[in-house]
RNA sequence: GCUUUCGUGGCUCAAUGGUAGAGCACUUCACUCGUAAUGAAGGGGUUGUGGGUUCGAUUCCCAUCGAAAGCUCCA
């Protein structure tokens, strides 16, 4: 048999191997640090024995799923300490994941010190470096196998399986765990490991079962890797928006005002006022008109739009239904209140596309467990807009909005950030849905084919869709990885019908227009947090609450002082200046530390030639210069949106 | 909503079943200063809230509100 290699190179032998032997046979290095192998692409267990002509390669812990085979033994290895420790625990399932592996067990949860005591139990199982074997059994003898080691979730997850499926298990020692593999060889390599933390988790995902005990862990191949992720770890808290967005005085949160209603102070209200305004602009340059609906209304509306059947837990309602002759609610949209604007007169085929744009403020009645930060709350403020199109038009308009959003996504350069999904309904499940299959397929392809055009990655996720049409999200990811939806567009071929919606066309004949709903940035609250994250709090200059801090060397110089910021104002730059009695060393570490992007000393020389000291950021002190250069360089600067890249190091705060 | 953890001056944190302490910040005074912390003095907490146990609770227990991580959810 021949098996060729990554390399391209062949080897040939006369009988059977295992990928591990042909490891062994490259070299000793490889096989030492071989976590999978992968065979025309497939990934397989180091044990797999090959017999036919094939292309191979080892796959260690540098690969995606040699990684995840090293981890998923750790992951074992963690399953058979808890099991030593804690017997009557009961094994669910444990794979491994982008930054580690976690394992479901049902039992009590783990403190700290647990977690501690169950590491150092892994330790000493690692050092016995027990060889993992692999066997099959038939379905019936796996289920009493299972049965017979008292592991219900295992017996339930065989019976799961396929009626033909190939039931393995692995083994090392005397645990034993329902597994497909692939595994390492033994539980030796595992060098460096760590169980990060503990939490609940529902079985099989489901809110109706039983909650479980879930342990994350990681495990690197290295001590210093393992060092540098935990280092990671600790350095992305930092950034986290939630921390320094309140460190910064940019929102607030108080307990007697509630949960997810964040209060936005004066720095944070800056930054979204620079970019709603900046949205606005832009909107109405782009055809746009703008509507300012009512944040409440009467029940009947929902009912019309199939809110009130499909969406009335997660509204704020205003009154008893029982009691009052009107209730009200708190909207969670924008879109009925949009089709009313549409609907006051009579529109002409000559009148589409009519684009609506409405800075508007949504609620939504999020359950307790949900809220966070700025970016899962319960009032907030979004670039929402409406566009009536013609069916015709439709694909040309959805290409507009698409261009929009990448437009804002590049301007506040997190254009690399995101993903786009493209998020479709779920056919076995159409109840969710209005409209029939036809309508739902056509749209998706008409979307599919908008995408290709434009020549945008995209994923597609089922059951994704709003109940009234598919849409694009456009998807980004927190410092801890977890992603929220920045931008969605919306294709509606359906709600014209709910709300009789229509136009007149050439003929005289009255037609159902198509709306697509979408947004030119998610909203505000959730893009502040991003754009944290995203600068570690050093937004770009044209975002900045603050711009430039005038610093006089002492009181001597306040009236020279004024009179800079006074220009600076005058020219729309975001100017401040410090007039305390302070040291200059100590005035310019403190408008360092708040990420003030420019300073300007002065004193006496400044005064005597009328110009300033700069200090930025970016070059740190740049030496003395003509203010109205100066002034020149921020506002272009600023006008062009211009994203600078920032040299000097930041010194750690102490 | 569920599991776990947490809640001490504006912020970061310390402490003990026996009348709460530090740093930063704040206020006042002195210094009038040249590129990351000038010095001194002072004010500020019924330890999230409500119960209970106890001679005594910030510490132990219960409830409640809020926060963090994860799960579920996100029209």
């Amino acid at each position: 048999m021949k098996i060729t290699l990554k390399d391209g190179s062949v080897k040939e032998y006369s009988q059977p191997m295992s990928v591990m032997d042909i490891a062994m046979d490259i070299s000793q290095g490889l096989a030492r640090a071989a976590c999978a192998g992968s065979v025309n692409g497939e990934t397989v267990d180091l044990r797999t024995v090959l017999d036919k002509d094939c292309e191979l390669s080892i796959l260690t812990f540098e690969d995606e799923a040699g990684r995840a085979a090293y981890r998923h033994t750790a992951s074992h290895v963690l399953a058979e300490a808890v099991k030593q420790l804690y017997p009557q625990a009961k094994l669910a399932i444990g794979p491994s994941i982008d930054t580690g592996y976690y394992y479901d067990f049902d039992c009590e949860s783990f403190s700290r010190e647990d977690l501690d005591k169950i590491e150092a139990q892994m330790k000493k199982i690692i050092k016995e470096g027990k060889e993992l074997e692999k066997f099959t059994l038939p379905r019936e003898e796996a289920i009493q196998f299972m049965e017979e080691r008292q592991e219900p979730y295992k017996v339930e997850l065989i019976r799961d399986l396929p009626k033909d499926a190939v039931i393995s298990f692995y083994r090392q020692g005397d645990f034993v765990d329902l597994c497909a593999g692939p595994h390492l060889m033994s539980t030796k390599p595992i060098k460096a490991f760590k169980l990060i933390s503990s939490s609940g988790a529902y079985w099989r995902g489901n809110e109706k079962n039983k909650m479980l005990t879930r342990v994350y862990g990681t495990a690197y191949t290295k001590k210093e890797e393992l060092k540098a992720y935990l280092d990671h770890l600790e350095d992305i808290k930092k950034r986290d928006h939630n921390k320094l967005g309140r460190e910064m005085e940019l929102f607030t949160t108080v307990d007697v005002i509630g949960q997810g209603l964040p209060l936005l102070m004066p720095k944070g209200v800056s930054i979204i006022q620079t970019m709603q305004r900046w949205i606005e602009d832009e909107e109405e340059k782009r055809g746009y008109v703008r509507t300012k609906t009512p944040l409440m209304a009467k029940s009947d509306l929902y009912k019309i739009s199939g809110h009130w059947d499909h969406y009335k837990e997660g509204m704020f309602v205003l009154g008893d239904e029982e009691k009052d002759k009107e209730v009200f609610a708190l909207r969670p949209m924008t879109c009925p209140f949009q089709y009313y604007v549409y609907k006051a007169s009579q529109k002409s085929y000559r009148d589409l596309p009519l684009r609506y744009g409405e800075t508007s403020t949504l609620f939504r009645n999020e359950e307790s467990g949900e809220m966070h930060g700025l970016t899962r709350v319960r009032q907030f403020t979004i670039s929402e807009g409406h566009l009536i199109v013609r069916p015709d038009q439709m694909d040309e308009e959805f290409k507009g909005c698409l261009d929009l959003a990448r437009y804002c996504l590049r301007t506040l350069g997190v254009e690399e950030d995101v993903t786009y999904r493209l998020s479709k309904w779920d056919p076995d499940n159409s109840e969710k849905y209005i409209g029939d299959a036809a309508v739902w397929e056509e749209t998706q392809d008409r979307i599919r084919k908008v995408m290709h055009e434009l020549e945008i990655p995209f994923t597609e996720e089922v059951g994704e869709a709003a109940f009234y049409g598919p849409k694009v999200d456009i998807q980004a990811k927190n410092v801890y990885g977890k992603e929220d939806t920045m931008i969605t567009i919306q294709w509606d071929a359906l709600l014209a019908e709910q709300f009789d919606m229509y136009y007149v066309d050439q003929n005289g004949d009255k037609v159902r227009p198509y709306i697509i709903h979408r947004t030119s940035m998610g909203c505000y609250e959730r893009t502040l947090a991003w754009l944290i994250e995203k600068y570690a709090g050093l937004f770009p200059t044209w975002l900045c609450p603050e711009q430039v801090r005038v610093l006089p060397i002492s009181e001597k110089y306040s009236d020279y002082a004024n009179k800079v910021l006074q220009q600076l104002r005058d020219n729309g730059i975001k100017a401040t200046v410090d007039l305390r009695a302070e040291k200059i060393g100590y005035k310019i570490r403190e408008t360092r530390l708040q990420k003030v992007p420019y300073m300007l000393v002065v004193g006496q020389k400044e005064e005597e030639e009328q110009k300033v000291s700069l200090r930025s950021r970016y070059l740190g002190d740049e030496g003395m210069k003509g203010l109205s250069e100066f002034i020149d360089e921020i506002c272009k600067e600023i006008r062009t949106k211009e994203i600078r890249k920032i040299e000097v190091e930041e010194k750690a705060k102490s």
